[in-house]
RNA sequence: GCCCUUGUAGUUCAAUGGAUAGAACAACGGACUUCUAAGCCGUGAAUGUAGGUUCGAUUCCUACCAAGGGCACCA
């Protein structure tokens, strides 16, 4: 329909660089241009030329044109996505947890964008690769299995391997001894030191195990794990081939990215051993050899932007045509009120932790604790830190994710009654503020994609919950075991534009609460 | 010090350069013998400061203030 008024219009004045929007109340009608404005032609004059099927009544208001949909066009009915991104391949990385590290709240947030971004993507067309690139290598490992010596504790065991962990990280920093021994053994992860191999691998699998625990919840199935064992030597091979856009520096082998706005980062330590902006080059051979995409998308934290801002920068030096389709998309961070989460100093809340408490919250029901977390998560636009005050986030009442899933099981416990009544005609043909409402799902979704921005959809979701929600307060579906067609179309318009979008945000879609 | 992000009701978030800045939580006040009250109806309450561009700025630009993050051998 919008698309419709964009063509009367652009006929009526070509060239002219105008828009068709969903105007900010349904006062000033169902879509409003400021064709007139821009073009400075008389508003009534083109208001007069455009004839649009399906428009009942153009109202001039100011200078701005409102179009007011007739009851036909309202008609609840099927409503495609624009496919914009139609016949793509776009690969996303998202999570990022390390193995041997716990799985924190960030990497909870992480998940939930990056898995509502790939349902955007394959909603409007493309193909999407879902993988997960993670850290099973490095200093971090060696705190780990220093720890699980030391402390003798049971690297099959996930508690036992945070305790590890944090042991390690505290001993690293305040017993020197202890810094050596963990150097060593970091050194001999890179070597592949045997004696360590069966400790490293029953560690390494119990993360994993837990990982797929959280993974199941929260309803994400990665086609690829990416791991750092495995980018980097494939990344210092990418360094030797292109030395010459390295410089040496103090024993080490740097990228001086100030020619291009950027800053320099060391890529081979003065030790030999490939530093994460070296994995990162061979993830992106990697990722281009399995799945040749047109985008790759990586979401992380904001932490990440100045690193990955020399790796946007190095990237078309090495490929020339990935320029611009090698791309960051970084979101806020997950804070405590009292400031950020260490998880080298054992105080985060880990992924599981909050699932569980708010599992338990919402009355033993995981996934309106899924629905929870991930609305707090996506509610707000990327950039934006979340502020995590553990009382707050357990409120299932008003703006939440709850709240939406109650209205669409509402919808469906109508559809559930109604399939036993009688359906009769609709007496006159009734359009409803939900009416207005659904015609513009498609348009955020396609939104939504194009901005890489899964809060607009939490918007609209809301609202039209809030819609529906109204009008089953004012209104009866079912009188006396009858119900009109008109009636039962829009619920079930509800119900399928609710479940759709909740979909689309990796938020579990109840039958009943 | 340099770079990046963010400043909107008491709080947490919206607002594609456009019309009367929109919700929720909290506070206060209601309705309800009715299809699920995790619900519905109502009241008060906000654009960090100072300039600039524009017919029009929460949105773009500049400076300042404030908060957070990053700044070579961690990831």
């Amino acid at each position: 329909m919008r698309e419709r008024i964009e063509a009367a219009i652009r006929e009526a004045l070509p060239g002219v660089n105008f828009v068709v929007e969903r105007p900010a109340t349904m006062a000033h009608g169902d879509y409003s241009t400021n064709a007139a404005l821009v073009s400075k032609t008389d508003p009534h004059e083109l208001a007069g030329k455009l004839k649009i099927d399906g428009v009942e009544k153009v109202e001039v208001v100011g200078r701005f044109i409102n179009f007011f949909l007739s009851a036909d066009a309202l008609k609840p009915q099927e409503r495609e996505v624009p496919q914009v991104y139609g016949g793509k391949t776009i690969l996303v990385d998202y999570t990022q947890p390390n193995p041997f590290k716990p799985f924190h709240i960030g990497h909870l947030m992480s998940n939930a964008i990056g898995e509502s971004l790939t349902r955007l993507f394959e909603k409007v067309g493309a193909t999407v690769v879902r993988v997960n690139y993670q850290g099973d290598i490095g200093p971090h490992v060696a705190k780990a299995l220093w720890g699980l010596m030391e402390l003798k504790l049971d690297a099959g065991n996930i508690e036992d391997l945070g305790k590890a962990y944090v042991a390690g990280a505290a001993a690293y920093e305040d017993n020197p001894a202890a810094k050596t021994e963990i150097d060593g053994i970091n050194q001999r992860l890179y070597k592949n030191d045997p004696a360590l191999r069966s400790l490293y691998e029953e560690g390494k699998q119990t993360s994993l195990k837990h990982f797929d625990d959280i993974y199941r919840a929260l309803g994400t199935k990665f086609d690829r794990l990416f791991f750092e064992s495995e980018t980097g030597p494939i990344g210092l091979q990418i360094v030797e081939a292109h030395k010459n856009l390295f410089e040496q520096s103090d024993g080490a082998l740097v990228f001086k990215g100030e020619q291009y706005g950027t800053h320099t980062r060391v890529f081979i330590t003065s030790k030999g051993t490939p530093t994460y902006e070296t994995k990162e080059l061979g993830l992106v051979e990697l990722k281009q050899k399995e799945f040749p995409f047109d985008v790759a998308v990586t979401t992380t934290s904001g932490e990440q932007n100045g690193f990955f801002q020399v790796v946007e920068a190095l990237v078309p030096l090495i490929w020339p045509t990935l320029k611009d389709r090698y791309i960051h998309v970084s979101h806020g961070m997950m804070k405590f009120a009292s400031g950020k989460m260490a998880s080298r100093k054992g105080n985060v809340i880990t992924g599981e932790s909050l699932l569980k408490d708010l599992t338990e919250a919402a009355r033993g029901r995981e996934d309106v604790a899924v629905g929870a977390i991930k609305y707090t998560v996506l509610k707000p636009g990327n950039g934006r830190d979340i502020i995590f005050d553990p009382e707050k986030s357990l409120s299932l009442e008003g703006d939440s994710g709850p709240y939406v899933q109650y209205a669409l099981v509402r919808t469906r416990a109508l559809l559930r009654k109604a399939a036993d009544a009688e359906v009769g005609k609709s007496d006159f043909p009734r359009t409803t503020p939900l009416h207005r409402i659904l015609i513009h799902y498609p348009d955020v979704v396609a939104r939504a994609a194009k901005e890489m921005e899964p809060h607009h959809v939490v918007t609209y979701l809301t609202e039209l919950a809030a819609a529906f929600n109204s009008w089953y307060a004012a209104e009866r579906l079912i009188i006396d075991g009858k119900v009109s067609s008109g009636n039962l179309e829009l619920v079930q318009a509800v119900e399928k534009t609710l479940a759709h979008g909740l979909h689309v945000l990796g938020i579990p879609t109840p039958e009943e609460m």
